[in-house]
DNA sequence: CCGCTCATGTAACTGGTTACATGATTTA
DNA sequence: TAAATCATGTAACCAGTTACATGAGCGG
């Protein structure tokens, strides 16, 4: 258990989900990042496994051998510093990068717009409005199915519907602004 | 001019912004993005100037001496090899990483609330919903004042506030439930 | 002239991606 | 039993961060 670093997002997220999911093999955490609603999460084997080895190395969640399998296998648990280490990148305090204006690549390139051609630009629009519609009503069913089930994670979920949702205006808004 | 990679979000932006700032050094770019209104671009010099080495490399933008100063200092533009490179990443068509789900650190938290003993996750909740409440309305007045100027970023930042709004509402729905 | 900020970098480090390897388990 | 998928990794690479260096111009 070497001193304690400030933890990443994939760090702090990896934790939080050996401590909600109790016992669990590196791939359960795994296959809920690859599972998740957003790209964002890749879930990538390459960035889990050595991940949370360090964790485990920093003290912060304990491997016991998992018997059940033939196969080379071992189930974490959130140590006692791990829980206060999770705590502690929770928050409070919340620092500027989890309050302050998250990132969105659509947003990025609309300050650029101007680089399309103007076919190109009406394509752009047509096109963000359509997948995002999709992307929304994926996101509320994602929602409503967890409804009945945890209470936060069910308000998690709808923050991703009513974001998906101002995008959706925001682009129709653009829409009217640009058709004139 | 070496084979066209895909461009990373930070790469497209910066020969975005470079298009956009017509001949223009590092620095001005650097500066862009240190002052953009969203935590998540950095601009440390550690990342540009490396990164527009790069892009010259690869033919996207090119570089002439600067006269004005007496140090050494290069002015970028972007090449017709550059204008293209940009608009294949400005799409369409639009990957899932663009028009999904984009992350949100405060919403990644959120899912691990329970974690928090209860008097933490009050104060969770009141800090996030002053904080985004600042946030938004200082997004609000970058929007307003680039209002006259270009329609394209006033719409730009638009998404901001329509962002940073539909964070705040979804803070005031968590609160509602968890109140009670 | 001294110190401060501007401007242009560089070097070391590191977290995460991509691609590969491989044994175990299931399915056709 | 052959093929596909599950599950557990590993190795090379790379983009971006942190921290440092350094010269130019400017305000006192």
């Amino acid at each position: 258990m070497t001193a304690a670093r400030t933890l990443t997002e994939l760090e702090g997220c990896v934790l939080g989900l050996v401590w909600s999911r109790g016992p669990c093999t590196a791939y359960v955490v795994r296959k809920d990042l690859l599972l998740s609603a957003s790209p964002h999460w890749s879930g990538s084997a390459g960035a889990i496994y050595p991940l949370m080895e360090r964790l485990a190395r920093q003290g912060l969640i304990r491997s016991r051998p998992d018997a059940t399998g033939r196969r080379a296998s071992r189930k974490y648990v959130v140590t006692a510093a791990g829980l206060a280490a999770l705590r502690a990148w929770l928050g409070p305090p919340l620092p500027p990068g989890v309050v302050g204006i998250p990132p969105d690549p659509l947003r990025t390139r609309l300050y650029f717009l101007e680089a399309l051609p103007p076919r190109s630009r009406r394509r752009f629009l047509s096109e963000s409005e359509r997948k995002v519609r999709t992307h929304l009503a994926r996101a509320q069913e994602q929602a409503d199915r967890g409804r009945g089930e945890n209470l936060v994670t069910f308000l998690a979920d709808r923050g991703a519907v009513l974001a998906m949702a101002a995008r959706l205006e925001w682009i129709h808004e653009i829409t009217r602004h640009l058709a004139k």
